[in-house]
Parts: C-alpha cells; structure tokens; sequence
DNA sequence: CTACTATTTGGTTATTTGGCCAAATACTCA
DNA sequence: TGAGTATTTGGCCAAATAACCAAATAGTAG
C-alpha cells in the first residue's frame, strides 16, 4: 500500500509540471484547444528547445497529450480541471506577514 | 491591463507552493483541519527550520493562514479547492513515450 | 527577571532547474 | 535521393531550490 508520502510525491510531480509561468501559459493556452509545438513558442517567446523540454516534462508527468500529425506535432490537455482550480486560486491573497488571531 | 503572461506568472507561483512533496503533504494534513508547526514537522519529518521555511513560503503565496494561539502557531488551509483538483490528477496517466495518432 | 518553549532567520552546501546554442532525428515532398 | 521543415536531444552555465545546523526572536510561566 502506497504511503501517504509516496502519494503526495507523485501528486506533486504533476503540480510541479504547471508550476512554472511558460508551462501555465502553455495550459492555459491548450484549454481553448490542441496546438503544435512552433505555435507554442510563438506564445512562450522562448527557443523552440526551452518549450519542448516544457512540453516533454509535461506530457511525462501526464498532464499533457501529443499527436502527431503532418509535419505538426499537436499538444492538449489531458484534464479539464485546470478551469476551476485556477478560478479557485485566483481568490486567494498573497500575504507576508503572521496573521494574530486577534487585534 | 495584467498580459497573459503576468497572469500566469502570480498563478504559477502560488502552484509552485504546493509542488514539492513535503508542502504538497502538509497541505493535504491541512484539509482535515488546522495543525501547529511542531505537528507538521512530525508529520514531513524534516528539520523544523525547513518545514517553517516551507510553511513561510506556503503562507507568502497564499495557500495557508497562520493564526498564533499559546504556545504555537497553528497553519491552515487558505481555500478548500484542492481536493476536486487533486482527485482529478489522480486520473492521470504519466507517459513516456509520443503517442501515434494512428496505430 | 530568568528559564523555557515554539518558531523563524541566516549561513552554507549540494542539487536541480531553466535557458540558449548546436547537433541530431524524423518526416514530408519534389 | 536529397532538400527542407518541425521537433527533440545533449551540453553547458547561471540562477534558484532545499536541506541542515546554529543562532536569533517572541512569547509564557515560574
């Protein structure tokens, strides 16, 4: 039986995978639908080598799904909960101090 | 006006807050309810000098509120979406390989 | 005030990450 | 076959990360 460790690893292996600003933008990005790899240099505006390594860590953390087709390779999504957790996120307030628990 | 790319910047590194392991597992201790930092360092195993920078790090970002009550700190859970979100991963398949469009 | 407890901060080190460039693959089309 | 296009891989370097230990801080209790 997998420890709780050993779940929150693998877990966080697929986080780490969006964790990253050019890998969100890329996700983001596919949620509207599939692109192939020189559209997504396109928006990262990195070298075309910097986003298939994004994309390749990302497809083996299982977040993303290729197909290739014609000279294109094409990136989606392999989930659709990214919608509704980025919604989530977006509530949340970055803060830098101990909150007290009274004034 | 924020780009895409600024979006996807302050998204990411709150996602980058919970992709490690460790802060991945104390997020998830956190979705029962609220714990104290000498709970959480039972519960990673690591030094209590790294398990409060982690938390720091969690806090900065958003994820956790801290709240000082007695003796100890006690952290919790700044928004409840995680758990849809992670039940959703778990669906995912890591892959290694490029996957054929045809076969 | 002093000792004690819980937590954070600073310093150091080893490891990982992310970027670019150049070269290698893989595949299509003439 | 040979040129051309799209993508991946390998090498290298600078920067970021994460771990530990030791020391500082903040607050409580005697």
């Amino acid at each position: 039986m997998p420890t709780n460790k050993t779940v929150s690893s693998k877990r966080a292996a697929v986080i780490k995978a969006l964790a990253h600003p050019s890998r969100l933008l890329i996700a983001e990005a596919l949620m509207e639908g599939e692109m192939c790899v020189c559209d997504l240099k396109e928006l990262v505006g990195a070298d075309m080598s910097t986003v298939s390594k994004h994309l390749r860590m990302m497809r083996e953390a299982g977040v993303l799904v290729s197909d290739k087709r014609g000279l294109n390779i094409y990136y989606r999504l392999a989930c659709d909960c990214l919608g509704d957790f980025l919604r989530c996120l977006d509530q949340l307030a970055p803060k830098k101090a101990i909150t007290k628990s009274c004034c």
